[in-house]
DNA sequence: CTAAAGTTTGACATTGATGTCAATGTCAAG
DNA sequence: CTTGACATTGACATCAATGTCAAACTTTAG
């Protein structure tokens, strides 16, 4: 497929696919044109993507998660000290950003239930 | 306290504070001299901008939320109809980063324990 | 008293993530 | 063949969050 169906179905501008890719976050073959093209496992990926900048993730560190993701499956993680503790402070930086979501969700769900409008809150869930 | 001792207590440059303040994240009252004095509790209401900035919230978001943990303890909840509708889109996308971040966070701590150095998960938690 | 450190406001620079626009190329449908 | 939709690259603009610097004032230490 070509990018705006890709960015269609991950629910992205195709002007942040080529942005993304730009940042070595993804690669897309081209055809004979020029034109790039995807996979449907590309799709998945892009939403991810997406989804971990919303979140304040930096693409530095979504370009080694990614990595992670698929090579750590099998082979012996090449992991130098160095790199291992660089991982550490990020999971410790994640967890403080979940944390400090968590709250604000319960914040934002406690108002909605008290506001007797808590039909909103499975109907928001229900909208994706 | 002056605006240095509170920016170093919470962990900030004393320049973001500022910034909160000018953005009406923050109320500072004034000295004679005109500096900015604060309270224990504004070392806290820092530290919590600081985070949910860090963790993708945008500042206006975050000011209706700090709002809202103060007020909504006592007062009933004036939340019209599209307040609350627009909380509950917000909540879902809160929802959808801290699914991206645990999921990310699982996928270093696998790493990290697999790589044999396990002793740097805790070693981060501790060394907040 | 004086020097150093901290604070004030304000302006300007930067960085990361996006939007937008322009000029050009490609392809499918009429 | 022409038109319209979609692609390409590249430049420029924007926005939020910060960094940095300057000029002036205050406070603290010596």
């Amino acid at each position: 497929m070509k990018i705006g169906e890709l960015a269609r179905r991950a629910g992205v501008a195709p002007r942040l696919v080529r942005y993304y890719e730009q940042q070595g976050l993804l690669v897309a073959d081209r055809a004979a044109n020029g034109y790039r093209t995807y996979s449907d496992d590309d799709v998945e990926r892009v939403s991810r993507v997406a989804g971990m900048v919303r979140a304040g993730i930096p693409t530095r560190l979504i370009k080694v998660l990614l990595d992670m993701e698929t090579t750590s499956r099998s082979e012996a993680p090449t992991c130098p000290r160095t790199v291992a503790e660089m991982l550490a402070a990020e999971l410790v930086g994640i967890e403080d950003k979940i944390a400090c979501l968590s709250r604000s969700r319960d914040t934002i769900r406690d108002v909605l239930t008290r506001t007797e409008q808590a039909a909103l809150i499975s109907e928001g869930a229900a909208a994706r």
